[in-house]
DNA sequence: AAAATAATAGTAATGATTACTATTACTGAA
DNA sequence: TTCAGTAATAGTAATCATTACTATTATTTT
């Protein structure tokens, strides 16, 4: 993988921000350093740093569009159901999640959701 | 809300069916039974059903389309990175995540992912 | 039954994401 | 270093799920 100009600055910004942006958002940022850059380029390499592990894509149940993290080491999020921010916090693998629930970050929690994934012993047994 | 002919047979057709359909699978379905039906209907009485609090809408991370589920009573799901499919299985408030990775389903579980919502220190402010 | 209201079918619009294409910028071997 | 090969880019078009719109139809209320 070329670090190219327009990667390393995608990189960066989003590694100055704490909140979360989409791909737009992002794309609004790296305009200011790169005028001439495209939208199509911003999702392009945002979807090649993710496979490589170097970002996270948050898929959020609730939001429609697509949001990215430079944080990469294991963490969770809470987000808010009025203005749609997105905060991170840390994960303890020995807490359930009921035991969360007083207060994160100063936010009022409402609940949470807890989704698995894994492979189906249809496909388990396809692939092997 | 009126329960009409063709609402009753949207959520009849979600009822009969275990896999978390989309919007499209039921349109489907439901064109069996009503043939002039139209996918914004299907649409629209989904979104009136979840408001009523008489389906769940899913947005499963990693899947880009809504699901539909006809359980509104707690549980949790498991999805196939490989086939895409979404099983049901029932949560244990008293577990934390990592205990359940011991085959849930039949399942080879991968990971989880634990998402918080709730209102922000700013939002929690504004409202009261 | 007439008036008021809700829901529908069909279609158009929206908006995020992805695909395409000609051009540009690297890379690495001769 | 040069040049052939390859990867990445800018700009644009296409895709596809979802939502909005509108004239018509069905249901409820008075």
């Amino acid at each position: 993988m070329r670090m190219t100009r327009q990667r390393r600055i995608i990189l960066d910004e989003l590694r100055k921000t704490k909140d979360h942006p989409t791909a737009d958002m992002l794309y609004q940022s790296v305009r200011r350093h790169l005028p001439r850059i495209s939208l199509g380029t911003v999702y392009r390499n945002l979807e090649i740093l993710a496979e490589a592990g170097m970002i996270r894509k948050l898929e959020f149940g609730g939001a429609s569009r697509m949001r990215f993290d430079a944080t990469v080491s294991r963490h969770s999020h809470i987000r808010c159901v009025a203005c749609g921010r997105i905060d991170d916090f840390p994960l303890d693998p020995d807490l359930n999640p009921e035991e969360y629930t007083a207060g994160i970050n100063g936010y009022e929690v409402l609940g949470y959701n807890l989704e698995f994934y894994g492979r189906c012993p249809a496909c388990k047994a396809k692939v092997k």
